[in-house]
DNA sequence: CAGTGGTCTAGACCACCTG
DNA sequence: AGGTGGTCTAGACCACTGA
């Protein structure tokens, strides 16, 4: 089995809630009537609940059941996201990606400790623009060690970096630590951005790391702050 | 037992990781040393391993063990949390709250929608600006269903409203959505907040829910851009 | 190969909500 | 009181890592 069962529960369960097979504000089936229907233990079926609960899709009430929350409300959280590439596939606008450097380096000091490189470990450094509409609003500028990418191309660049890092290397993302700020926009910014009134950029710094927690990438993307938006759903742990 | 097992695990190890009892990069004992511990079942030991995971205090790798992540390298993340106050708490600075206004009101069209509110719900509207090193930095605009808050006075604002609707008032947070934009500072901005130099604001609105689901607030943050920062650590589901 | 985490199960008991 | 979700258990088997 490829996936496990209780993935696939979440998956069935939350499509029938994106299609509105089951409305906002109905209960979902009970745990024990999900055990039949899923020919699974109450646990398994309690851990694609919980995933669903997680990511927003329900709200679970003790002695009640698990009320179906409204999912078209706000535009659906693409938190827990890490490429552009995804978060451009949820969007309905049509996004062109533009590849102005793809080159090695020597890290300087300031990236050593960043990214805690070793002594003459070489990264790729990767500067890209995405425009919507006619407009340059994004602009990427990746860091990633040789070490876990040894060859990358402009090609790759501007099809998908993490579809090649996945599917062709093989390599598994385990998560990313983000930070969101508003700078000054700089020369670059008013170079490769489309930058009418407004002198300030939303900047996301994110270190990303594979599943075995080693780190491969440094990002800093940089947003026109007129076309930034960032939707998160948040859960509350009072315990 | 007022907390269940799980929970008090997770703390315990969260606590041990923070206070560096264990170091970044070593592994935890395993799931079974652990049981014998705690004196727990596997599956229990795996639900506290699970929220470690989820906090970004672990990394679990198959075959391996549980890595214990730096958790001190990046802010800690402050992402699920809805109160200023628990962020105030985190940080180290030293906030100030001014009230500038606690009325109840009819809700206006616009708000009505926002809040799904019915036919002669009136809500408290309170607004509120934090201060920190002798600068207004943050301007929250709060609307609260009157039903779920009856009564609200302006020191109950200066104190800490969810700390009043929790512990006074017995009710649970359960969830919130949350989106981030930059927009143009209106004229309140400029009454509110110390604005030199910049002229546009982070605005984060957010709809909180009780933990039975129901909607009781809706809060518009305004930011003043340079002291705005957002940090957030984000699992990647591959599934 | 032994040891690790990943998944699943069946059954038990408790806490909460609703009639 | 009956049904719901919340927690915990003991045991089983699988998939991956490393020596």
């Amino acid at each position: 089995m490829r996936k496990s069962k209780f993935v696939s529960i979440y998956h069935d369960l939350s499509e029938k809630i994106l299609k509105k097979k089951i409305d906002a504000g109905a209960l979902l089936p009970t745990e024990n009537e999900l055990c039949a229907q899923y020919h699974a233990s109450r646990e398994t079926i309690r851990k694609a609940l919980a995933m669903l609960s997680r990511n927003g899709y329900i709200q679970k009430v003790q002695g009640k059941g698990s009320i179906v929350l409204d999912v078209s409300r706000q535009n659906f959280p693409i938190s827990g996201l890490t490429s552009f590439r995804e978060l451009a596939a949820h969007s309905k606008r049509q996004w062109t990606t533009d590849v102005h450097q793809v080159v090695l380096l020597n890290p300087d000091e300031h990236l050593k400790m960043m990214m805690n490189l070793q002594e003459g470990q070489t990264v790729w450094q990767v500067v890209r623009s995405r425009s919507t509409e006619g407009e340059s609003v994004i602009l990427d500028r990746d860091y990633l060690i040789q070490e876990v990418v040894p060859m990358l191309t402009a090609d790759q660049c501007a099809h998908s970096l993490y579809d090649y890092i996945e599917n062709e290397l093989g390599l598994k993302i385990g998560f990313a630590k983000k930070e969101i700020t508003v700078e000054s926009a700089n020369e670059e910014d008013y170079r490769y951005l489309t930058m009418h009134e407004g002198t300030h950029v939303v900047v996301v710094r994110s270190l990303v790391y594979l599943e075995n927690a080693q780190l491969f990438q440094y990002t800093e993307s940089r947003h026109r702050a007129d076309k930034f938006r960032f939707v998160d759903f948040a859960r509350r742990d009072h315990m």
